[in-house]
DNA sequence: CAACATAATTTTGTATACAAGATGCAATGG
DNA sequence: CCATTGCATCTTGTATACAAAATTATGTTG
């Protein structure tokens, strides 16, 4: 044995799951509108691939909520209505307040560290309005803190989560006063996972996502 | 029209959620032991159908973290190592605590004398050391918590996670003072419940399952 | 006899074919 | 001209056939 100590069957990527990579990519691009129905013949084309596979990557997004399959209809991209987006948010806050106090409690100087080098960045690009980036920036934050929680379930349910309102939030535009209460916000989590403080930074992650939802809110409601 | 105000398309069985629905309670039931490898063409014999919606039925119970596929491999009865079940339930115990939160907040009075008939039943049940029939009753109050939490989202998630750790739980046998501490947290979430205090209920929730895990650790290390 | 390489068999993955339901269009009648 | 009904077409659901990978069995060699 030369010094390998792999255990993971290295997870090799079949087809059904590489169409499922690029039709989330396509959707969250928004080169697939909300709403649009997806015909499996079509996408079976497109990709030089049978229907069968097409039809298996449709129902993982479907469990990730990015489309819904109804019976004999046919898949199409999801669109979450407001009621959803009501629905979504305060479960994301809960599952992200519980990444918080775990990581908190877990989370190990360097990833505090790479956390704390994340939120500069993201500073600079909010100094610079560069809404984007920090968004970018933003979602990099929330995943290191759902690693350092170290809980993979936790991790793969708010991941669902964020997939399903991501569209959403694309074409939310931020006020610019929001923006700056979410840096403060910001602000605030660093601050508590510095001070590894599980309560704290649970609390704030879950005002953090209320506001988010507000915000959304704002934005759809404006926006008609 | 006739007084017709339906609008859900009535969600229509199909043979693929059918199947998933059979397997769910061979699995829960025991049929199926935990790590047992399920061979797609014996399935299908099985029900008198073919491979296809054999594999889209796995598909769906490996969604809901009932099975584990292996590419190439196929599908097994997953089986919760003590190291995820400890992951499961800190999840579990967010989303349940936030369903506390939102039922104090939503539920009707009819709800709430539902929930309090089903807890008369079960201390019934625990008077009489019927641990099958109290189990029962639990799932049932549960679920009533989560229905008059009013969130789809939170219910379907916990639901995956709760159907996950079934199994574990079915044969972890309390002790006896573990049970009377268990009764207790029921009493304390009625009241909560009663008097409507979202807070309160939210943290007994999260206590009661932090209870639970430790409960089901002891019997797992108790019996090997 | 053990360990490895290799071949046979089984099992999963993908493609294609066929069946059943849904959509859309056109013809018919009011 | 509009509504309704029946038919044609398209789309999805299921079955079967074939390809590729994994498992098991077998034989060979040290």
């Amino acid at each position: 044995m030369s010094g390998t100590q792999e255990i993971e069957p290295l997870a090799r990527q079949t087809l059904p799951t590489a169409l499922a990579d690029r039709l989330r990519t396509l959707v969250l691009a928004g080169d697939l509108a909300p709403g649009a129905r997806i015909n499996e013949q079509a996408l079976a084309d497109r990709f030089a691939v049978s229907r069968t596979p097409v039809r298996e990557a449709l129902k993982l997004l479907a469990a990730e909520g990015l489309v819904s399959i109804t019976p004999h209809r046919g898949a199409a991209v999801a669109m979450l209505s407001e009621e959803e987006l009501a629905e979504v948010f305060p479960v994301m806050g809960a599952l992200e307040a519980l990444a918080g106090e775990l990581a908190a409690k877990r989370a190990t100087d360097d990833e505090i560290a790479a956390i704390e080098a994340l939120h500069q960045r993201m500073l600079a690009h909010y100094v610079a309005r560069d809404l984007t980036s920090y968004f970018a920036i933003n979602q990099q934050i929330h995943a290191a803190i759902l690693a350092a929680a170290r809980n993979e379930t936790l991790t793969q349910h708010a991941n669902q989560l964020a997939g399903r309102v991501r569209l959403a939030r694309y074409r939310a535009n931020m006020s610019d006063a929001r923006w700056q209460e979410a840096v403060g916000e910001h602000e605030e989590m660093l601050a508590a996972l510095k001070a590894r403080k599980p309560a704290a930074l649970a609390r704030i992650l879950k005002t953090h996502l209320d506001n988010k939802l507000a915000t959304v809110r704002e934005a759809l409601t404006a926006g008609r």
